[in-house]
RNA sequence: CCAACGGGAGCCGGACGGUUAGGCAAAGGUCUGUAAAACCUUCGUAAGCAGGUUCAACUCCUGCCCGUUGGA
């Protein structure tokens, strides 16, 4: 379990994309995110299981966790380009068609922890539905009523399986509620009331204007911080820059997030002194794509410690993009990522010394 | 010298007597529990040259130029 502020990069098919796990040790990694649904579609549970679970497979020797399938209710479920929908809801559970071959599957929360029990990461999470944003207050309450009676299901087949498999896995339980605050005071009033290892929150960065999300985590804040246990509370799906200093400050113990590691392969690079902006989304990001890089003999970020910084220019890594070779992938998602598990390491000795505060107006020119 | 085919945007390229397919490249943007090495904008008024036919020519006709291939 992760008991100090930790970044969780996303490795949806058991691999954080272009790194091998030595890069990721490299980096300060210290724990990864995988998906149930892709790994039981691909190449399956059972052959995963075989091999001893996700660390034999993957040779990772830090921690691992793995998301319930919750996402891709909500992610399978919009429509997509007018593709349609893959997912159907129903009380038992949902139904995917499968974006591999449009074949059907059904997940139950009981199905979600069998699966990530045969996966066998460190920590797991309850399967519930990701709310759509932006949902009425109606729906959002059955959703909510819904994934609560889900995780119950969950945490009796995790029990179970613990038991029988004779496995320590760690179980966290979801927060959801929308954006609405009685729902998520409801919501995390009943999860926090379980017995479960780990606290998640779940349903935001689904499309919603920023304050909003940061309005919807901050409901369900005070609630956390009176928690008699003091279990750890992962923030799912969260992690631009500005994220790490207004949630690790409050009592987030870790978020994962997609983001470094896709713009990465998009060309876009974190930098502490890039844009000259207020705008939080893009203060921290420049594009090496662009044209005043092309003969740029800086690191990526100067005051960047990683691999890449070390040994590359801006130069380099344009012609890479430009020319798109898989190296630049690589360059870019090591130098991502380790920013953000820098700025992490940042924030977890700024916290013990009393210097957060500080650390976090000289990074966001605010409080 | 003869013959066939061809000549279009920075490049590739289909169609077609009337509204410039589509790519690539270029310049930007977007993304928060990965259907994502993805997606979205923008930008292209171009047709070897000279004439002709036509209300209208990239398209049809004539000549020339250039290229490729084959032949003498």
């Amino acid at each position: 379990m992760l008991k100090e502020p930790t970044f969780v990069p996303v490795g949806t098919q058991a691999t954080v994309k272009s790194l091998t796990p030595e890069d990721l040790e490299s980096i300060g990694c210290e724990i990864f995110f995988c998906n149930t649904y892709h790994l039981y579609l691909r190449p399956g549970d059972k052959a995963i299981k075989k091999f001893g679970g996700l660390h034999e497979f993957t040779r990772w020797k830090g921690q691992l966790i793995t998301d319930s399938g919750g996402f891709q209710v909500f992610s399978l479920g919009r429509d997509k380009n007018g593709a349609g929908k893959l997912t159907r809801i129903t009380e038992e559970g949902v139904e995917f068609k499968s974006h591999l071959d449009g074949a059907t599957h059904f997940f139950t929360p009981e199905k979600s922890i069998q699966i990530q029990h045969n996966l066998a990461a460190d920590n797991i999470i309850a399967f519930d539905e990701c709310t759509p944003y932006p949902a009425t207050k109606k729906y959002a309450l059955a959703a909510l009523n819904r994934t609560h009676r889900w995780a119950l299901r969950s945490l009796t087949e995790h029990k179970r399986l613990n038991k029988k498999l004779e496995q320590d896995i760690k179980l966290y339980g979801v927060i959801q509620g929308s954006y609405f605050k009685d729902l998520r005071a409801q919501s995390a009033e009943f999860i926090l009331s379980q017995d479960f290892d780990g606290i998640a929150i779940g349903g935001v960065s689904v499309g919603e204007p920023k304050d909003k999300m940061r309005q919807a985590v901050e409901y369900v804040i005070p609630y956390i911080q009176k928690d008699s246990k003091k279990r750890p509370v992962h923030l799912l799906g969260v992690g631009e820059v500005d994220d790490l200093f207004d949630f690790f400050g409050q009592g987030i113990t870790s978020m994962d997030c997609t983001l470094p590691t896709r713009m990465a392969r998009g060309g876009q690079f974190l930098n502490r002194t890039g844009n000259q902006t207020h705008d939080m989304r893009s203060k921290f990001k420049s594009q090496i794509m662009w044209a005043r890089f092309k003969e740029d003999q800086q690191p990526l970020d100067p005051h960047c410690q990683c691999y890449t910084c070390k040994n590359y220019d801006r130069a380099y890594l344009h012609h890479l993009f430009k020319a798109q070779e898989l190296l630049g992938y690589r360059l870019m998602t090591i130098h991502n990522l380790h920013f953000m598990i820098h700025t992490t390491f940042d924030i977890r000795k700024a916290l013990k010394d009393g210097s957060f505060e500080s650390l976090k107006y000289s990074w966001l020119g605010r409080k």
